[in-house]
DNA sequence: GGTAAATACGGAGGCCCCCTCCGCTTTACA
DNA sequence: TGTAAAGCGGAGGGGGCCTCCGTATTTACC
């Protein structure tokens, strides 16, 4: 991602430390996903099979460490929108990457809360998201539109605020089901072809 | 609040008791204010003047210590508005009381963090502040609409939530002169007769 | 393959915090 | 003033945070 640019012939990253980044990474996600954003860095170095004093170099911060998972999961999600694009028909392409977004969220109850407070505290990681993940999107929402199986004017930024604010009302137990039959309302509501099945 | 239809005829809560709950309570307010909600509870037993187990015998957890923070300011603004309400003309008071729920989010940007994790944890604290603040500026927005300053379909719940939202979505440096002059606009809106004075 | 220099590793150690437990003090009430 | 209930404080064991540095691994070059 960066270094071919550099000006000095730099020597390459060392293997182990690529392989121990990767780890702690995981790691933290697992310990995060259990403990919530108080979860014990220790755990996450224990976890990941490796000293603290290497946990530490890789992550100077607790906050390094959550952005670094946040910008990993919000990868996870545009590799799962590229590859949906090429398996799926147009709008199960789209009405299953909407899904999987809360299921993302659903299933790190804990670390959502490390990530709010992860992106409360650097604004650009907001930019990043929404850039990254509406690129993503703009790919998959092109394809239904031109496909002609739903309306042109619904933008990349709509859906993702629909997602994101529709995980974020609901907090009671239960509550992913719920989400996940609303998604499937706004995504029939987005079709073209309406034979106006009931709500 | 509680205690006089008790069956027992309970004996009086000893005065210390009492004294150094409230200790605490203002100790809590300035530590969470400063290091966030991760602050350490023994600084807030140290700066209140009690052991720590006295912190715990009357907050059993750190999330009863927020939350009875959180509620206790909660009342704070409501009482400000009825003083506001019958120290100064209808308009004014509306308006300084949307300042000072600005200004009382952003004397505690730390303490902010800590509250939006008591909130999340325990839907009926939203319940709870929504319906207090409510009742506080219903009385403020009636007398205003009466007096026929304002017009008069605005709501309370209208403008609780334009506060939050402005305050939600500002977390660059120097928000807080931006959200108190969008306030202004936002009250500039809401008035009868538009003589367009200086405010 | 062998070697030197760069790079990364691990975990001990000092510090602080969490929370419980219990002997001592203060208070309310008679 | 007596007394029992109620509350107080802080010691102490367990554990997490983060730094520091001697040791191990890896790369680049011969």
């Amino acid at each position: 991602m960066y270094g071919a640019l550099s000006a000095k012939p730099a020597r390459r990253p060392r293997a182990d430390s690529v392989r121990n980044r990767a780890r702690v990474l995981e790691a933290a996600k697992l310990v995060f996903a259990a403990g919530g954003p108080a979860g014990s860095l220790e755990a996450v170095a224990r976890q990941a099979g490796v000293g603290v004093g290497t946990l530490y170099r890789h992550f100077p911060t607790r906050q390094a460490l959550f952005e670094a998972v946040y910008r990993h999961e919000v990868q996870q999600l545009v590799e799962l929108a590229e590859q949906l694009g090429t398996d799926l028909p147009p709008l199960e392409a789209l009405r299953r990457w909407m899904h999987a977004n809360v299921e993302f969220v659903a299933t790190k109850k804990g670390m959502s809360a490390a990530l709010a407070v992860a992106v409360h505290a650097s604004s650009d990681l907001t930019a990043y998201s929404m850039d990254r993940l509406g690129r993503a999107l703009e790919t998959l929402l092109r394809r239904a539109v031109e496909a002609g199986v739903i309306r042109d004017d619904i933008s990349t930024e709509d859906i993702l605020r629909t997602i994101v604010g529709l995980c974020y009302t609901h907090d009671k137990p239960g509550w992913q089901g719920n989400v996940l039959r609303l998604v499937d309302v706004f995504v029939d509501g987005m079709r073209r072809s309406q034979c106006s099945g009931p709500i």
